[in-house]
DNA sequence: GCCAACGTTGGC
DNA sequence: GCCAACGTTGGC
């Protein structure tokens, strides 16, 4: 099993967003950054587990767990031509972006902020921390466990 | 609102 | 294929 972290705006798309959605699941769609692209159509597997971030806001952080539920989806905004996500090379025949689904699973027992996230050394290579910008990435065993732990330690 | 970091576009 | 110009992301 793999662990990943998915960034969304909460004004745009929050956590309480998907608990509210129909089975608590949605397609995480409209993703054209090529890196996050190709870990979405080619990595993901369902059962992963994925971290929720806020990002663009007040206090960014971590603040749920999600899982992904189904894998090789056809991005429909890909196929929309009234979307922003609109790509005419892309068709049903033969999709250019596929997406995956995912599941509202917790919310954390404590948000963690990129603020503190960037103080633990255990942390430092962190593609959120390096790569600040990449929505869809991979987080390590290690770094997951950890960042787990600091949720649930309350001391904060 | 600013701006650094990064990605994309397009002229050559 | 290089790289300047431009656009976007996202923290602060």
């Amino acid at each position: 099993m793999k662990y990943w972290l998915l960034k969304s705006e909460p004004d745009a798309y929050s956590y309480s967003d998907l608990e509210s959605a129909p089975n608590q699941r949605t397609l995480w769609d409209g993703v054209r950054n090529y890196q996050a692209a190709k870990l979405l159509k080619n990595e993901m597997q369902v059962g992963d587990l994925a971290f929720f971030y806020h990002s663009s806001c007040k206090v960014p952080a971590v603040v749920a767990l999600c899982r992904i539920t189904r894998t090789g989806i056809t991005d429909p905004t890909s196929l929309d031509p009234q979307s922003r996500y609109y790509d005419p090379k892309s068709s049903a025949e033969q999709p250019r972006w596929i997406t995956v689904e995912v599941a509202a699973d917790a919310p954390l027992p404590r948000a963690v902020s990129l603020k503190e996230l960037k103080q633990q050394p255990e942390l430092q290579d962190m593609v959120l921390l390096n790569n600040g910008r990449l929505s869809v990435q991979p987080v390590s065993p290690q770094q997951w466990q950890f960042i787990l732990q600091l949720a649930h330690n309350s001391s904060h």
